[in-house]
DNA sequence: AAATGCATGTAACGCGTTACATGATTTT
DNA sequence: AAAATCATGTAACGCGTTACATGCATTT
């Protein structure tokens, strides 16, 4: 089993339903967008693959309109493979933060560039936080009784505390900015 | 002009002094490395891009030994063009949490899976907290007069702040799970 | 003499997005 | 009748890593 990421997040978003490509899709950009996308040209391969491997399976479709639609559904074999992915721990992933290589390399610019470009980060980020906030609360209004509620709202909280800790550091480092200007005027 | 981002890291620590493809792999690795790395497969093709498009220069390679070691500056318009990088928002990059895909589709397993994955990525958290913590004083210890050591200091600061909220998150996250464990016994 | 380090480079592969092509069905 | 939505798919491209090939210089 060499399974891609996206195909276990297809292979999990097939849990909550059998779906199409498309739908799969909007279900990923109505729910987990936050944190996780794809693309139909990394869905309409995968579902390829995922059969393949007997993971998911097609439905049939009901003769007539709209004929041409495929169906997937996840398999017992795929549900158990779904279930010894979850079970190992996350592989810790490259970090490639442009951000801070716009911070790092100001040290010989004028700092008051790099100054309103924090700035822009921190009001980014408190924005965010006001986002996250606002989505945990059209969630909860409008999937009140979904099963796994509790989890989304996890997920919705984990985008909350990384948008206040940013705001945080960009406040934190204008504040340091500030400082550093006064103590060595130009 | 189109660089990649990749090609904006190269040319920053080329304001730092002239290297060659080989020290600049090293001096990635000894100084960013915690945000940002790079790879010979992608250095190299660089630096000859960047070449063509006079954003740095080959220095004279003094005859004899090491005759086939290639030394890159950076040039007045490269540092033109880093500068005017450097002043544009970070663009917000896309978002792929493969931790949060498995707490979002655990809501159908047995909380004690979600709370034994949830449970190594706080200790891991911490870990990099104290890391990072350690990093900063060994750097303050090996580059006390460095120029731009306020601005590696903020880098750092970065991933200290989000590795602690990264585990308060975890353990936030892990209360909860025992409260509903608690309001729901199997 | 062997091992390690310095140094340059490329080919293959992986994973992902964007953009396009195509057409049926449903809504306005 | 037109517009929007549902639906499937692929080709081209971008960016990145890994693994390999090659060879000289320095240290042990």
């Amino acid at each position: 089993m060499h399974a891609t990421t996206s195909e276990y997040a297809i292979l999990g978003m097939l849990t909550i339903r059998p779906m199409t490509g498309y739908s799969l899709k909007q279900e990923i950009a109505g729910s987990i967008a936050h944190f996780w996308n794809e693309s139909y040209g990394q869905i309409y391969p995968s579902l390829k693959r995922l059969e393949a491997a007997a993971l998911v399976k097609r439905l049939p479709s009901g003769a007539g309109a709209r004929a041409n639609r495929q169906v997937y559904s996840i398999t017992p074999k795929g549900e158990r493979e779904l279930q010894r992915w979850l079970a190992q721990a996350p592989r810790p992933q490259p970090v490639r933060q442009e951000m801070l290589l716009k911070v790092f390399f100001s040290a010989k610019q004028r700092p008051t560039a790099l100054a309103s470009m924090l700035e822009k980060v921190r009001s980014t980020a408190v924005g965010d936080v006001e986002r996250f906030r606002e989505l945990e609360e059209q969630v909860e209004r409008d999937n009140p009784r979904a099963a796994g509620l509790q989890y989304w709202r996890f997920t919705l909280n984990y985008g909350r505390h990384m948008a206040l800790a940013r705001s945080r550091w960009a406040a934190e480092t204008l504040t340091t900015l500030k400082k550093m200007k006064k103590a060595k005027p130009q």
